[in-house]
DNA sequence: AAGTGTGAACCCCTTCACAGCA
DNA sequence: TGCTGTGAAGGGGTTCACACTT
């Protein structure tokens, strides 16, 4: 099991080397990696170790090798498809970002109370109600969901994913959601950001060396 | 200065807090507290500490004296405007989210480069173009910004932030921002987020104890 | 000469555990 | 008795520093 941080660096690395590898770029050192990644030389030969790859002190990395050890680690076509529950603003701007034309990712189908945007779509990704929810998920087996819900909502609704597989959950309601040890869930809370933001800003605080 | 994730927690105990107030309680104690707040006594008990607030062991702490003195600690009148540039799904989110009815936070204007979208907004929040930035940023002493632009006008917009006296800023491009060293950068990247979760929800780790 | 691989040191945050107190 | 405040221990990720390789 890699360190949480490590996850995070891998996902930005590949970034970089897939834009590298499109450059024509063959190799990379550790350092110029490092730079286009905002971490550090050692940090990258460290998560790199981590994943059990080598590079060579004369050329470096191999860019192709590099990548394919990365997504090797991290990528899981099983997990590539996720439901978005909640069709506000915020639901919608997922939806679209991932609807279709996301290389990796794709959003299979969408949730919502309000019968007015269900089936209302664009035709990007089907719309649901609410009811639906069991019945798509078994026929679908989806792992993951995105919940763009409000606050009051979203904790019951969790309750309802976790019998049926659901695994891997992205909660951006301001309300840390009770969980099964065995589902992971991330908070994407934008109000916390902002506070912390300010907080930092205001101190003119370094941010952190990599993120 | 507070570590990162203590600045966190508090804005977590905050909301709580708040909630407590609401209902009429007048104390708690830190294992109630850290209970809310999924956070664990211990580390409630240390955070009040850092901030320099003490309770008493009869009664725990006074609702209403440690929302003030986190308040006192992470909250400043000055950050709490921001500007949002791009108009896109999820701009439009942030706006909607923010725009007025927020208890803390408000978006003061926003910008896009697309006629179309500047002027038309609901009413809520100021739109402009792009070429405004300057002027209504130096009008406003706004120093927060989130950026809702896609990744390869993101650098470019913030180069022209930070002369202006931008010292906070949310990236939501999948792109790390180079930034000056007084500058604080957090990235909210939700392609990032998914690939971690698909991670961890694979290996079936845990959740952070905190988060 | 320059870069990788990695043990070990380091740092920082979290958790323990207990003295002190109501 | 039960909870707070906190020194000290613990744990985990980061950085150093250098042997090894080309």
């Amino acid at each position: 099991m890699l360190p949480e941080p490590t996850v995070e660096r891998l996902s930005r690395y590949r970034r970089v080397l897939r834009d590298l590898h499109e450059q024509g770029q063959t190799h990379v050192f550790s350092h110029d990696l490092a730079e286009l990644a905002h971490s550090n030389p050692a940090q990258v030969r460290r998560d790199v170790m981590l994943i059990g790859h080598t590079g060579s002190p004369a050329k470096g990395y191999r860019v192709k090798d590099l990548r394919k050890a990365i997504a090797k680690v991290i990528e899981d076509p099983s997990l590539n498809r996720a439901i978005v529950v909640g069709l506000g603003n915020l639901g919608r701007a997922v939806v679209d970002y991932f609807g279709n034309h996301h290389p990796r990712f794709t959003v299979a189908a969408a949730f919502d109370v309000d019968p007015e945007k269900v089936g209302s779509d664009n035709g990007v990704v089907p719309a649901y109600d609410m009811e639906k929810l069991e019945e798509v998920i078994e026929e679908t087996g989806i792992k993951i969901a995105i919940l763009t819900i409000p606050a009051a909502a979203t904790q019951a609704v969790a309750d309802r994913l976790y019998p049926l597989g659901v695994t891997g959950i992205v909660n951006f309601a301001p309300v840390p959601l009770k969980a099964p040890k065995n589902v992971f869930v991330e908070q994407v809370d934008i109000a916390a950001t902002w506070e912390k933001v300010a907080y930092f800003a205001r101190r003119r605080r370094t941010p952190r060396k990599n993120s």
